[in-house]
DNA sequence: CGGTTTCACATACCTCGGGTATGTGAAATG
DNA sequence: CATTTCACATACCCGAGGTATGTGAAACCG
């Protein structure tokens, strides 16, 4: 249980996102009690209240780590061809394969924009993702795959498509679900060629 | 004040379900406090758990309602045309529109899947509206204006794609942004166009 | 029409959980 | 070795959802 002090500050602070994390999955952030997660790490609420300042403060970190591995994934898949329609095509799929996580899910999709709101949870995931899709958008345009178009409404429709699909996805027992979505998906993209 | 009993018993359930709707609207359900929406039309809690058995009771009245309001001003706006293609776009472009309403954005669209859970948030819908975009879809393929193609996955992205452009739009301070969102939005589906 | 029952609430109380204020002991500092 | 820092632990507060119980007026019944 020892080590110098930071190394100690460091530890709890990772055992926390981490337990935070699996419990915000697995149960959703109003039904984490944040003494709880503290005790199964063996410590208290004062601990997390020190790295975190609040319930709200522990779930951010948490997005926040999320968020970054999702568009870490996202990106790595979509850097795997040359092609940029095929870049696009293949981190909407990267996608649609991270909603398997129960973390991205209910974490990212479900309560994040409710609990942070709205806006905060907008701004982090441009960060993260949103950027991505509309520059991966933009290229299209500068190399005439697609017609010149406001890139933002583009992606935002995008998103929310990809978003509610991921979700739904989870919830089918149906084994061809995915592809059948991924070829829906297909459709779509193809009607913006120009 | 007075009236028979079940006057009396209807109009308290009215004002419950009024003032909770304002109040989920515009503080979002967490931030909602019972005790205070009973206060407001001059009761107690005791009348909102007589009526609706616990918060979460009430919420689920609102969210009913709302949902069914929004259901029928989309299936108003997609009956004032005869062609089933505009059909599908008058109802996109009507539940685009509602997303003007703060009760629907906030309730609909950012609270009710994660207080009810996205299960029963779905079954909701299903009645509501996403049977009326499977059916349209479904109409579509009969008469071959769009490829065979199981339903459901694509019902699913362009449910998602507007609910995420509603929310994006009730955000956006450029005018233009409706519009813009229209036109991104008939792209996509003209590439369904068989 | 008087007594009885029903019922739509009001009141009082419980409990749990987020937040805060304060204490403490070991590591860092000089 | 004395002092300060700091990473927590402990004790406490309070707001809000839920529950158990009381109550008074309307409905029902003879």
């Amino acid at each position: 249980m020892a080590g110098t002090r930071i190394e100690q500050r460091e530890a709890t602070r990772r055992a926390l996102l981490e337990e935070g994390r699996r419990r915000f999955a697995a149960d959703g952030y109003h039904e984490v009690v944040l003494a709880d997660v503290a005790q199964a790490i063996g410590s208290t609420k004062g601990a997390a209240y020190h790295h975190f300042g609040s319930k709200l403060g522990l779930f951010r970190a948490v997005v926040a780590e999320v968020q970054a591995e999702l568009g870490e994934r996202v990106a790595r898949e979509a850097d795997r061809v040359e092609d940029p329609w095929e870049q696009l095509r293949a981190g909407c799929r990267a996608f649609l394969a991270a909603g398997a996580d129960p973390a991205v899910r209910r974490i990212l999709l479900v309560d994040a924009p409710t609990v942070l709101g709205w806006d905060e949870w907008r701004s982090m995931d441009e960060d993260a993702s949103a950027r991505h899709l509309a520059e991966a958008l933009e290229g299209l345009i500068a190399t005439g795959t697609i017609a010149p178009q406001p890139v933002e409404p583009l992606a935002r429709l995008l998103s929310g498509a990809m978003n509610e699909a991921a979700l739904w996805l989870a919830r089918s027992k149906d084994p061809d679900a995915l592809a059948a979505t991924e070829r829906a998906l297909d459709r779509l993209l193809d009607g913006l060629r120009a």
